[in-house]
DNA sequence: CACAGTAGGTAGACTTGTCTGTCTAGTCGA
DNA sequence: TCGACTAGACAGACAAGTCTACCTACTGTG
């Protein structure tokens, strides 16, 4: 952990590549990505255009650093929102705040994967990426509803995907509406259709807690 | 009803406008709202550019036709769907097969308009029509739930919500993947989620009749 | 310590093409 | 004659991507 260990060429500030990333992603969100263009984004990064092409062949190229960049955030949100716990219902409704939380920033206007994944030409290698952040959700809420339902994999499966829909679709709706309210309507339907699921624990604490 | 009352303009062929239209719709879902432009839109519909701006003051006002167009299809093709039936569920379920209608067309990107938002600047006309679009959309399924629950208001509002979610939710996925089959998935758990509302009739026919 | 090499960064001109929107002059059918 | 339509030129802004020439901070080596 000496000092001598940095990060690489960065003498006075953050390399060329995270800024021009962090502009790429608050224009891309804010005003759509076929709308944003690369001048645009080398000036908000305070960067030649040159160091955004050492660092992404295409504009294309940054587009899919951008939507990789957007998974791993919301991957480091959820994890942080995962506390140990011996409930996965806890897990599940980890997912929803996850998404909740994100309602809350200024600026809001959905999901940034599905509002890119609309832009996206259909053969494009970016749809595919959206496509398998969502299974990796619906995933992550696979694995705690099949802890809540050992000796039930099928209605697991099934449940996991019911919950997957409704978080995407108030997702959806929110984005349109500019806040939370839609996505905390789902996190109370996620958390009753959790406890008919398996009532053998006392009701649930009230919505998203801070 | 004579003869002689025609579209207005139309000699020997569509009027512009309406040509000027269907390009663009064709056009805008295929490859998004600000990738497609103007002269690609004339190239295509065979017509001169400025017949485009005789008829729309500018490429927003098009794209606002244009989600005009797309939620007037929809009501249409929705209305075809729903036989007259003395049972509310068909009512909702007829929504469900509206979508799946058209994932089968191919080319399918998902929702025309939510893929259209997406890229809609947040302050603009279009955005609001978008959600009022979808807001519709629930209405129209709170209002069959609400035959159903006479006596329960509330739980036929929530209900509802949770059915549009799960519309919704589906409509992105199966954007995402290109074909039907999460709208089916979220079809047969609409179906289960109406018959445990109330189960006095017998169990529901298969899935999405054509 | 000195010094040269190197990697990464900079500003900005430049090419080639497309964007929206305007304008003109002419065509065609009722 | 009138109204809708046509082809195409045009303006001015902006797009993605390339290229040059220069700069600066850190590196390893003698």
């Amino acid at each position: 952990m000496s000092e001598t260990k940095r990060a690489p060429g960065a003498g006075r500030r953050r390399p060329a590549r995270e800024r021009v990333l962090a502009a790429a992603a608050s224009r891309f969100y804010r005003d759509g990505v076929t709308a944003t263009g690369v001048d645009t984004i080398t000036a908000e990064a305070g960067v030649a255009k040159m160091s955004l092409y050492n660092n992404f062949s295409s504009k294309a190229e940054l587009v899919r650093g951008y939507l990789d960049l957007r998974h791993q955030e919301w991957l480091t949100r959820y994890r942080a929102r995962l506390r140990p716990t011996e409930d996965p219902r806890d897990g599940v409704l980890a997912v929803f705040d996850t998404y909740i939380d994100s309602a809350a920033e200024d600026g809001f206007r959905g999901c940034g994967l599905l509002n890119a994944a609309a832009e996206i030409p259909a053969g494009d290698e970016g749809r595919a990426l959206v496509r398998r952040h969502k299974e990796a959700v619906e995933d992550l809420i696979a694995g705690h509803v099949a802890a809540l339902l050992p000796e039930h994999p099928d209605t697991a499966r099934t449940t996991a995907e019911h919950l997957a829909f409704l978080l995407e679709g108030a997702m959806a709706r929110a984005g349109l509406e500019g806040d939370g309210d839609r996505l905390r309507h789902a996190r109370a339907m996620a958390a009753d259709l959790l406890n008919r699921l398996r009532p053998d624990r006392a009701p649930r604490e009230g919505p998203h807690p801070r």
